[in-house]
DNA sequence: AGCTCTTATGAATCATTGA
DNA sequence: GTCAATGATTCATAAGAGC
């Protein structure tokens, strides 16, 4: 078993990616720090100057990425009086002009979004994990985040209602019996483009951006074991965590010297548990079930 | 109790509306033709002129809105050779241009989506409900589409926990007492902005564009009943047809001879029901819970 | 192990107040 | 007048305690 290596970086990823070759990542996949009009907060980026901000810096990672690489982009506009901001929509337009293919849009629902209430706005349950890439042969490991079938194999189609049925042949337009076999002995499905995941809360004092499970989604499903990712705006490490659970190489870049600290001491002690127990993870990977669809009876059965 | 009126009308909207007076409807809720490059469709239109073709509508759907109105697109970019479209951001931008505010993007999970396997690309279980306004201050009835609560009321608000208090307490800084009755006996919860829908399957011969459920949800929030609703893509009418059993009188438009008589017929079948079985209607329509969040005690209860 | 009950806390947003 | 800070609002989840 190869050594897997987990290195954040200190600086501004535009700077520090200066200094590596082009086509070394197999993933990129980050959370970058969102804009914000409040210019009190450290590291905030005002939204009108965001695009310009983030250019640069995208500049560097299209030309790190290795040709079937992927570029994972996790953002949401906030609502500012009244309105969404429109500066996710000018960048993705933009990335496209610096050579990026648009290839795909996943929505990250948030099943325990902030609480609120304000009279012309519901509460904000999603956001936008935006997938780049340089060519369209890119990597895609389709099997590694297949999910179990929900209810709808294990009840429907073990005893089949005349219902469903017609149902089911209705939907296809043509026979049913031939195309009903492929799904009768299967547990596994294909998951789709919405991922339904909890923000983590609680657990521990530091607070990510995003919950393990999403960059642990998307290491599985565009990376191999042994590859590289790279996360440019790492905070205090979660996506390097992932991937060393997962057995890929990362390298996290930080430019606040109090998540640096916090990255390293979340990356040491990973490489600490992969060593002590490692089979531990293992279960416990499985019953985060890739973070889609979690079968109820499952989560219930846990606890 | 007053008649309620459903008009289908043939035409361009562009033409249909340059007739009606400014500040005319509530609310406009549409799912207009998808762009599409294939030109043997029927009235489909290239992803590179669909801004230049919308925008001479949207101006007109501008002037005819109220001023406390909104107006709800149900639109979602295909993928094709390998990427996303980008027209529709395009299309939020123009429009924002053209004097709209974008004051939300809802996010319609479709459930049982498409099937279907490719080698780049997952199947495609989301659309954008993009919403407008003229204005800042529209209609929005947030209590109409309340939803159940999950397990938290059931086990916390029948004997209040400490926690609850305290924090109330800290935060207000005053008393507890007297906000904390607006909790008491409440069992639902305002929704967020992701809708869990199924698409409708194969009960009648025409596919509709969407669910009733989708336009049903944003008609009870943003009108009352009596309010006057327009769909300027009427296709087979479910709009018109949600409308209709919701007490809200509409107006759809629909350029295609052949939906035109769907739709027509729909909205008989619509009044007819009404005035049968108007009881029945009521019932089925709480049963559908308002297609969010179902509670899990109640999915476990079912199996 | 299981089950209940308790507690903490989030990439939030708007209206109001104050400088 | 513009801009920044403060207060009010709110719910799904995980972890922990207790039985």
């Amino acid at each position: 078993m190869r050594e897997i290596r987990a290195e954040i970086k200190y600086g501004d990823c535009a700077d520090i990616l200066a200094g590596d070759p082009a086509n070394t990542f197999d993933l990129i996949v980050t959370s970058p720090p969102y804009a914000d009009k409040r210019k009190n907060t450290y590291g905030g980026v005002s939204p009108d100057k965001y695009v310009e901000w983030f250019l640069p810096r995208s500049e560097q990672f299209l030309r790190v990425l290795k040709p079937a690489g992927t570029f994972i982009l996790n953002i949401k506009e906030k609502a500012e009086n009244g309105e969404r901001h429109t500066f996710v929509l000018e960048l993705i337009l933009a990335l496209r002009k610096q050579g990026w293919l648009w290839t795909e849009e996943f929505i990250w629902h948030k099943k325990n979004c902030y609480p609120g209430k304000w009279p012309n706005r519901f509460r904000d349950a999603w956001e936008r994990c935006l997938q780049f890439n340089k060519t369209r042969h890119f990597k895609m490991n389709q099997k590694a985040v297949m999910v179990p079938m929900g209810d709808w194999a294990e009840t429907r189609l073990k005893s089949l209602g005349k219902n469903d049925v017609t149902r089911f042949d209705s939907q296809v337009g043509s026979g049913f019996g031939k195309n009903i076999a492929n799904w009768l002995g299967r547990d596994k499905a294909y998951p789709t483009n919405v991922l339904h995941l909890a923000t983590e809360c609680g657990n521990k004092s530091h607070s990510a951006a995003f919950p393990e499970a999403l960059p642990e989604w998307f290491i599985k499903l565009f990376t191999d074991e042994g590859d590289l990712v790279l996360d440019p705006f790492v905070g205090s490490g979660t996506t390097c965590a992932a991937a060393q659970h997962l057995r890929r190489n990362s390298v996290g870049i930080e430019i606040k010297q109090e998540y640096l600290e916090l990255a390293r001491e979340e990356v040491a002690g990973t490489a600490y548990q992969l060593m002590e127990k490692a089979p531990e993870y293992g279960k416990n990977n499985d019953r985060r079930n890739n973070g889609l669809h979690r079968r109820k009876s499952t989560a219930a059965a846990h606890k």
